[in-house]
DNA sequence: ACTGTAATTTTCCAAATGTATGGATTGCAA
DNA sequence: TTGCAATCCATACATTTGGAAAATTACAGT
């Protein structure tokens, strides 16, 4: 080795960053001010974004598709809806959708008296904690409502509550479990574990939930890394699934294709979540169209955050088929 | 006339502020998708940021100046100061210290469990308040503590109480007065209206108050505007005034220099104001130094939020007059 | 002192952005 | 219909930004 990365520290980082956003400095200014090279202020601008200390925000995000959220609304009998506009061209679902439920969820939290809310977790809400402010709510409980997988540190259970409580200034309890039992062990001794007992109990008085949901497909992360080596996505398919939400799959009309697999899985229940007052499930994408719909019909979605090209098919979807309405 | 400017809806606005910030996508790519000009994405982008439809926010803005905020702090007594980082080539003192005022409020809001607190107003403040994100503290009251003047309508007592309570989503209460009573006026009848002898007992009761200052001299607001044709600027600097705060002109031990002006002042009185638990005074620029260390010194702040170039010179100018120290 | 390595700076270039200008277009009035 | 006035558009151009080479520097081991 020869020399060591020279770091560029926190504080230098914020200062560029409080030049060039607060003060509407160029970069090259703010080289020269701080004698620095302009390609330094041009990488801590960037690794500011990237680390999330910069967080831009829009006052009212929401006014250009209000109408598709009313159509969203009647169309699968929700309370709310929320539509983001998203990128056509180079298509990410996750990040206008995090940026939404960010939003959806600072007004929440700022209007409604919310005790505690479960997580489950994926690649959506990982995008939400990093568009989130920083805030201070200190009886606030987040609850992890899925166990995890072994991959995947981050977007796993783990790292999602403790993310949303770090962020929101909160309290979090994780279920420290895998989200799927492996054969041969007792579901009702293994739950009855001192630790995971207190735990689901909470589940009981959740003042809201954050679900996603994903397809039945080998590039879902669950399926890839979670799902047992007994179930493939082909038999699943074949019982009538089309997606998963918190790893219950379910068939069009949003019951459960297994209930062998749904003994096995650890994390809330299907039917607990029915009696939670708010429901809130952040997803997009095309695959996820018809997931979306069959939670929608189980009554386990009251406000639905989505981007418009899924909207669009969504409505598209509900037209073509007058089944949807009953 | 002949052709009415078409106007870019909000809605437009800001959809393609979503587009640009949240979803990363360049005008001209923004422009295509929707089908205007370039142009025409540009300026509406340019006009969210002068609406403060986008606020951009920064997660931890105080590390760089930790160093100058504790020296500040033990030179002159506060209990709390906060520096900004200045843009020294185009110096604007209220841009950066507006910024870290509301990044502070925000904080404080959060975390202290205020019921109401006093505001003055001033070009400070109304930069605040744009810094500021859409909150919502529905117990709290914004309570302005000094009269206003006829001119400049948004920085005056009035818009400065209202902007605030609007963006924190609280409710408020202004001083219906002018800031100076002409001769011949009886202070304690005009004093003992209705409306105002009730605004006037809110502010037994605050939590904390936002003070700003000012220097003597023909541009400042106050002495252009608001004085009264009997007092010359140059009347109190003979006098040995070198600003005011909250109309007060203090020389350079805090005290006032006319109890004739005092006496037709009408806002909260300076007294009243050292007992307030929280007295955060946002101030800023060379001309300020003066007073800002007399304000110190008669112990109206306990919290200072300024710059890095003001912060300099009060370091600076304490360590040559050893008789600050007292 | 020499050399190899790794990081930084310099330099350059392409893309994106901000701004100005002449000409086309539109709505209105005579 | 014509002329006027105001606006919008296409274009061009200067600045800023992002990124990627080539050149330079600092360090460690020989």
């Amino acid at each position: 080795m020869a020399r060591e990365p020279i770091e560029d520290s926190d504080a230098f980082v914020t200062e560029v960053c409080w030049h060039y956003y607060v003060n509407e400095m160029t970069q090259a200014e703010i080289a020269r001010m701080l004698d620095v090279t302009r390609l330094r202020v041009n990488q801590a601008i960037q690794r500011a974004k990237s680390l999330g200390f910069v967080k831009v925000h829009l006052e009212s995000p929401f006014l250009p598709r209000i109408e598709m959220q009313e159509n969203l609304k009647s169309a699968l009998g929700l309370r709310r809806a929320v539509v983001s506009p998203s990128n056509q061209s180079s298509y990410d679902y996750h990040r206008s959708v995090g940026a939404a439920l960010a939003a959806l969820l600072t007004e929440r939290l700022a209007t409604g008296q919310w005790k505690s809310f479960g997580v489950s977790w994926g690649l959506t809400l990982d995008s939400a904690i990093r568009k989130l402010s920083r805030q201070s709510h200190p009886g606030l409980e987040v609850v992890s409502i899925l166990g995890g997988t072994a991959k995947g540190s981050t977007l796993n259970s783990f790292g999602i509550a403790s993310g949303f409580a770090n962020v929101l200034g909160a309290e979090y309890s994780v279920l420290t479990a895998p989200i799927y039992l492996s054969e041969g062990i007792d579901r009702a001794k293994f739950l009855s574990q001192y630790a995971l007992k207190d735990h689901f109990e909470k589940f009981e008085t959740l003042d809201a939930v954050l679900l996603t949901c994903s397809n039945v497909s080998e590039k879902s992360f669950l399926v890839e890394h979670g799902l047992l080596k007994d179930f493939t996505p082909a038999d699943l398919i074949a019982a009538g699934a089309i997606g998963d939400v918190l790893g219950h799959f379910l068939d069009k009309d949003g019951h459960s294709v297994s209930a062998d697999l749904d003994n096995r899985t650890v994390g809330m229940p299907l039917e607990q979540v029915l009696g939670v007052p708010e429901k809130i499930m952040a997803a997009a994408g095309p695959h996820k169209v018809e997931i979306i719909k069959a939670a929608c019909r189980r009554g386990l979605v009251d406000t639905l955050v989505t981007d418009d090209t899924t909207a669009r098919l969504l409505l598209e979807a509900d037209a073509a088929s007058p089944t949807t309405a009953h």
